[in-house]
DNA sequence: ATGAAAGCGCTAACAG
DNA sequence: CTGTTAGCGCTTTCAT
C-alpha cells in the first residue's frame, strides 16, 4: 500500500496500470498497442504511446516472460570463452539478438563437468527458449534435463539424432583438400600433418579429411603427430617432426593455435616460415590475421556458424507443429595468407645454421 | 483447467504448488526450505527436498523475479567482444556469476550510438540489478536513463561522480614508467611513443603519463605519433617513424593491438625485433604471449578489473544504507617478454637494406 | 513453525 | 474494437 502510494511521486517504476490510467484506456489495450496488435484504434494507440515515451515506460520482460510462456532467451554453451574461436561466435549471436529481440545467456563450461552441469540448471531456471551447445563434448545426461524439458537444441558436429535437436555439420574435407592440393602444387613432398585431441570427434575428421586429401593426390600420410590444439602442443610437435627424414617441408595444423605454435617453435629453432617450412592452420581465428607472417589457413567462418545455430534455434521455437528434423552443413575453405610458399629446394639452406 | 490436468501426466513444468501437493505441505513451506530459511521444520525441509530432487524441480527464476523485485542479473556494455581485451574480462564475469548466483546479460555496442541506446534498453527491460560500462565512452543521457531508474552502476575512469555509481581508477603511471625505465636501462635514448585516439581519456592518459615518465629521467619525448588502437594504425605509425632523425630504437605503444602493428610492418621493413627496435606494448591481451616474439608489456590485468568492477555491483546491491561512494583503484605494471633488448650500438646494421 | 492469501507486472480469454 | 478478469509461479505478510 505504502508501495504504491509512492509510485505517485517517484515514477521510476511504472507499469502498464500507471499507463493505462494516464492514456484513459484498460491495461489490455495497453499491452496491445505496445505489441502492436493490427486491431487497436490508432487514436487510442497513440494516446498510448505518448504516454509510453513521456514517461519512459519499458515492459517488464520477467513479467512479459511468466504469462507467455516465453522467455526470448536463448543459451549459448560454450567450453572457454577466451579461446579465440568463440568471441566471433558471440558477438554474431549478439548480433542477431538485438535484431530478433532475444537476449543470450553465455555460460562457459571451462572443461569442468560441474560446470556444465550448474551451466544447465542456469538454462532451466532461467527457461530459455533453445540453447546452442558449441562445447566439444557434452554428457548425455545432462542433455537429457535439456530434451525432458523440450527445450530446443543445436550441437555442432557430436548432436544426438533426435526430435527438437538440430544439428551442423562441418564439412572439414573441402577446406582440407584445398590446403593439401595447395601445398603440393607449391611442390611439397613431404607434408606433415598435426592433429587435436584425438578424443574429439572434430579432431578426429580433420586427420581423416587429411589422409585421405593425401591418398587422392597419391601421397603418403606417414607424417601424423599428435597434438592438443594449443600453442605448446604445436612447438612440441614441430620438435618431433624435425626427427623425421626426409624432413617435412609443409605442415598442416589441426588448428590455429598449433600452427601457432609450429611458427613459434621455428622461429625458435631459427628456420623460417615460409621460405624453409610452410605452415598451413584450420579455423581461421582472428588472431590468424595477427601473426608474423600471417597465417594461411583453413576457415570454418565463425560467423556462418553462429547463424546457422541461432537460424536452427529461431526455426525451432517458431515452429509450431511437430519440428521437422533438419541438417545444417557448413563448408569450409582455404585463406591463403603468407605462411606458405614453394618447397625449398633439397639441399639448399638460406640460412647456415647459427 | 485442461492444461493444469495435463500436468498429472508430463511432470516437466512442475511447478512449487505441485512440490507442495506431493509433499504434503504449503507452497510457502516448500518456498522457505528451498530458500533455506531456518526457520522450517528439519522434518518437512527433507520432505521437500525429496520430492523436489525426484522430480527434478528447478524454481521458475522469472517469477521470483517479479516478486522478489531483483533478478539477479548484472549486465556487461562492451565495445566490441570481439576487442581481445574483452573475453578475459566476460570470463571473469561469468566465474563470478555462477559463484554467486547471478547471470551476466552481455552487450556490445560495436561503436554504434543506436546500438548503445538498444543496450541500455534492453538492460533496463530485463531489470538487470546493475551494469558495468565497459565501453570508452557513452552518452550522458544514456546513463541517465539507468541512474534514473536507480541502477548500479560501476565505470572504468569515465564514471561521473555520483551516488550509486562506483568507479575504477586505473594507475596508467606505474606500468608506463616502468616500461619507459626498462627501455632507458637497455640503453635507449630515442624512446617513441604511438599514442591511441586521442579523444579517449585512456588515450590521454596514457600519452600523458609516457611524458611525465620521460621527464622524470631527463629524455626528450618529441617523437610521438598518433595511432588508434589497430593494427594498421600500429603500422603506419612505424612508417612515420622511419622518418624521424636519429631514429627511435624503442617504440612504446598506447595498446598491444598497435604493438603488434609495429612489429609486423618492421618485419615488412626487414626491421628486425627486438635487436634492431624493442617495441613494448599495453594492456596484456592474451594475444601478447601469441606474437613473434612475445610481446613485452604493460599489464592491465583484465581478471583484477572484472574482479573489481563485478564486487562494486555487488556491494552497491547488497547495500542497504545510502552506499557510500567508492574508488577502486587498478595498477599496472611491466610484463617483460622478448621484444626489447639492449639498443642497436650506432651505425651498426646487422642487415643491409634488401 | 506453518498455512492462506495477496500480489509482483503482464497477457489473453472472454464479454460486451 | 475495448475492457474485465483470471492467472503465469513465486515470495511474503498476516494469522493461526
Amino acid at each position: 500500500m505504502l508501495l504504491r502510494s509512492q509510485k505517485f511521486f517517484s515514477h521510476f517504476s511504472m507499469d502498464i496500470r500507471e499507463i493505462a490510467r494516464r492514456a484513459k484506456v484498460s491495461t489490455a489495450t495497453v499491452s496491445r498497442a505496445i505489441n502492436r496488435i493490427p486491431t487497436v484504434d490508432p487514436q487510442l494507440s497513440k494516446r498510448v504511446w505518448k504516454v509510453v515515451d513521456e514517461l519512459g515506460y519499458y515492459p517488464n520482460t520477467q513479467a512479459r516472460a511468466l504469462v507467455s510462456g516465453r522467455s526470448r532467451i536463448f543459451g549459448l554453451i560454450v567450453s572457454e570463452i577466451t579461446n579465440p574461436f568463440f568471441p566471433e561466435i558471440l558477438q554474431t549471436f549478439e548480433d542477431l539478438a538485438v535484431e530478433n529481440n532475444y537476449e543470450i545467456l553465455i555460460t562457459s563450461t571451462v572443461h569442468d563437468p560441474k560446470r556444465m552441469e550448474i551451466s544447465v540448471r542456469r538454462m532451466i531456471e532461467r527457461r530459455v527458449d533453445g540453447v546452442a551447445i558449441l562445447t566439444f563434448g557434452m554428457e548425455d545426461s545432462l542433455i537429457e534435463h535439456l530434451r525432458f524439458r523440450k527445450v530446443p537444441l543445436v550441437f555442432v558436429d557430436v548432436g544426438p539424432d533426435a526430435p527438437l535437436v538440430a544439428n551442423i555439420r562441418i564439412d572439414y574435407q573441402n577446406g582440407i583438400r584445398q590446403a593439401v592440393q595447395h601445398l603440393a602444387a607449391l611442390r611439397h613432398k613431404r607434408i606433415a600433418f598435426v592433429t587435436g585431441p584425438l578424443h574429439l570427434k572434430s579432431a578426429l575428421a580433420r586427420k581423416a579429411a587429411f589422409q585421405q586429401s593425401m591418398d587422392e593426390i597419391g601421397l603418403p600420410s606417414d607424417l601424423i603427430i599428435e597434438g592438443d590444439h594449443t600453442l605448446e602442443g604445436g612447438k612440441a610437435a614441430l620438435i618431433q617432426l624435425m626427427d623425421f627424414r626426409p624432413r617435412a617441408t609443409g605442415v598442416l595444423c589441426s588448428n590455429d593455435m598449433t600452427a601457432i605454435g609450429v611458427i613459434r617453435e621455428a622461429y625458435d629453432l631459427d628456420l623460417s616460415v615460409p621460405s624453409e617450412l610452410s605452415v598451413v592452420g584450420f579455423d581461421d581465428i582472428r588472431l590468424a590475421q595477427f601473426t608474423t607472417p600471417p597465417l594461411t589457413t583453413v576457415q570454418m567462418s565463425q560467423r556462418e556458424l553462429a547463424k546457422l545455430a541461432f537460424q536452427a534455434l529461431m526455426s525451432k521455437v517458431e515452429a509450431d507443429g511437430p519440428s521437422h528434423r533438419v541438417e545444417y552443413k557448413l563448408v569450409t575453405s582455404l585463406i591463403l595468407r603468407d605462411s606458405t610458399a614453394l618447397a625449398p629446394t633439397p639441399g639448399e639452406r638460406k640460412k647456415p645454421s647459427r
